[in-house]
DNA sequence: TATCAAGTTGTAATCGTTACAAATTGAGAA
DNA sequence: TTCTCAATTTGTAACGATTACAACTTGATA
């Protein structure tokens, strides 16, 4: 998890491993909580004081694009990112607001009806109330 | 698909059957490509010259609110409208842009992940490129 | 050390959506 | 019928996340 491997990680991708890349991809593996970009500027922006909120667009725009991120929009009033690019669902708790990962399987869901279809990506966004919130109400 | 049909319906489901709101949703069953509001303001507007945006905004959340209307925010950069509100997966053409509706098997997704949680809505977006695509590239 | 493309930064612009106050509508009461 | 009041509609202004863009910085290569 050191900068060196992050570093050879970004580049494996086809990504120059800047100084500001390597700690935003690096906050993404650290904080899987699907941040949002205002939430990672202002967690790097001690770190990174010239650190611009531009910058953590584009990085993000670029981390999609090779495929090491993804973005989660899960909420329609702000995006999401995560690192975990294998396909899983989110589940949005309406009450504490916490985003929840869950495994899915993939083979169950494609359906007959996308039999000639290319599928390049798939979400599955689920709402409710969690377990946590069920109990303490 | 008469406007009395629709106004029954909109009373039966605690909303008080306005001209607009009539319209509205009879646009939403007639153009099941699921429309922006955009798209839907600017297709009535000819019928209702003083409709407002906001008028158009304001129904569609209590449509949503009252449970006959779903958003799908399959792209980020808009919202579009369902009045289909049983659950099923919507399938997104990055060439075409059209959005195909299709079935989903509901069981086989809840997850054991999920078993203690109260999951009130789902929703699953996939990407790729259809069927018509494919044959004409 | 010079060059140049790539990356970063800050500001301004964009645009979908929401807030808000005024105008309109419609149902029930008098 | 006319009055009243709450609900609905309307238009404008404000908001805020995202993008465009131009200037500045960085780092690899010659």
């Amino acid at each position: 998890m050191q900068e060196n491997y992050l570093g050879d990680f970004l580049r494996n991708n086809g990504i120059k491993p800047s100084f500001q890349r390597i700690k935003i991809y690096e906050y993404l593996l650290q904080n899987k909580e699907h941040p949002t970009v205002e939430t990672i500027y202002n967690a790097l922006n001690s770190q990174i004081p010239t650190l611009s909120k531009t910058t953590v667009y584009n990085t993000l725009k670029v981390f999609i694009e090779k495929g090491i991120a993804m973005a989660i929009t899960i909420d329609d009033t702000e995006v999401r990112f995560d690192a975990d690019v294998k396909v899983h669902g989110h589940f949005k708790c309406e009450h504490c607001h916490k985003i929840y990962d869950f495994e899915v399987d993939v083979e169950s869901i494609s359906s007959e009806a996308l039999k000639d279809f290319d599928v390049y990506d798939q979400q599955m966004f689920f709402y409710g109330v969690c377990k946590v919130c069920k109990n303490n109400s």
